[in-house]
DNA sequence: GTTCTGATGTAATAATATAACAATTACCTA
DNA sequence: TAGGTAATTGTTATATTATTACATCAGAAC
């Protein structure tokens, strides 16, 4: 049962254990090179985004934060999460209100999010070809880019894999 | 003072009148094609998002339509934001939580938005080559699409502009 | 006219997010 | 190491955004 939840997760060549222990230890020492403190707070809220590639909502991470820190409310969510984005160590999924792990908080952040309407993964590709093409645009357009949300739904390989052969 | 809010709103050659009537009148006939109903309220709503190129708010529209509208309520206003979705006669602006009406009903609807911070009006283009890359992109993701978001903040021409000279 | 469907009325409440101010902690430096 | 300062967290309240459920109404189909 928990090993079929898990092929429904991820694929199966996945090792989510070195995802979340990349993640942490990449979050870490980038917090460390900057001077700005992944207190153990933010710490505890970045490990639970990280417990699955799904985006969680701000308000189940109250609820999974609790236990480990019982005086938690919304205001302690939404400024480890303020804190998380404004590092670049986690993404805002705008379309689902809802926030993801960042696989490449040290390079460059703003990617684009496939998000899985099955399995609820997103994925993140950097898509230079897309970025080029609408840096290219924006010049057209006259218009200064500052931040960029570029978010695609639908159903992911792995997804359309099972799907297909059932 | 009048002028000047106009000013600031659009650029100089942009006659508004024009777009709201193009708007309504090419939602009211792909209504009619489809076989759906632009009933009174849906057609206020509209014509309220389309007072401006802003993106507006759902609260916002509730306030404006209830003095045409007395019994207006929260549900109101999200059945007729949801049925002008459905009918691509608006674009949800998912980083804004917010609504703007769409140029191009009758064509390709999913567009890239450009998002002022400044006069924070909302310019749709269409993109091809940005769509282009994107499709390929997602084709070697193995990615099945079925809808995009794709938000660009930052400042428009219009805008900088005014700020370059100022 | 009756029935059926879609649209609207209405009330309650869920879900998401922020503001304001107090208390505490971490860090610097004298 | 004491004291000052800035950043972080605690706490309460409330704002904002969105949905659900059920009642009623209006128009088309029969």
């Amino acid at each position: 049962m928990t090993s079929q939840t898990e092929l429904n997760q991820y694929p199966s060549e996945h090792n989510h254990n070195q995802c979340v222990n990349v993640a942490l230890s990449t979050a870490q020492s980038l917090c460390n090179q900057r001077g700005v403190l992944l207190t153990t707070i933010r710490y505890q809220v970045l490990s639970l985004i990280w417990e699955s590639h799904k985006a969680v909502k701000a308000y189940e991470l109250l609820d999974r934060l609790r236990p480990l820190q019982a005086a938690a409310k919304p205001a302690t969510i939404y400024r480890a999460l303020d804190f998380l984005i404004e590092q670049g160590l986690i993404h805002r999924v705008e379309s689902l209100n809802a926030f993801v792990g960042c696989r490449c908080s040290d390079q460059q952040h703003e990617q684009l999010l496939f998000i899985c309407k099955l399995c609820e993964q997103v994925d993140e590709r950097p898509a230079t070809d897309v970025m080029t093409a609408l840096l290219d645009e924006s010049k057209q357009a006259g218009f200064l880019v500052h931040s960029k949300a570029i978010e695609i739904h639908g159903i992911c390989a792995n997804c359309s894999t099972k799907v297909g052969t059932t």
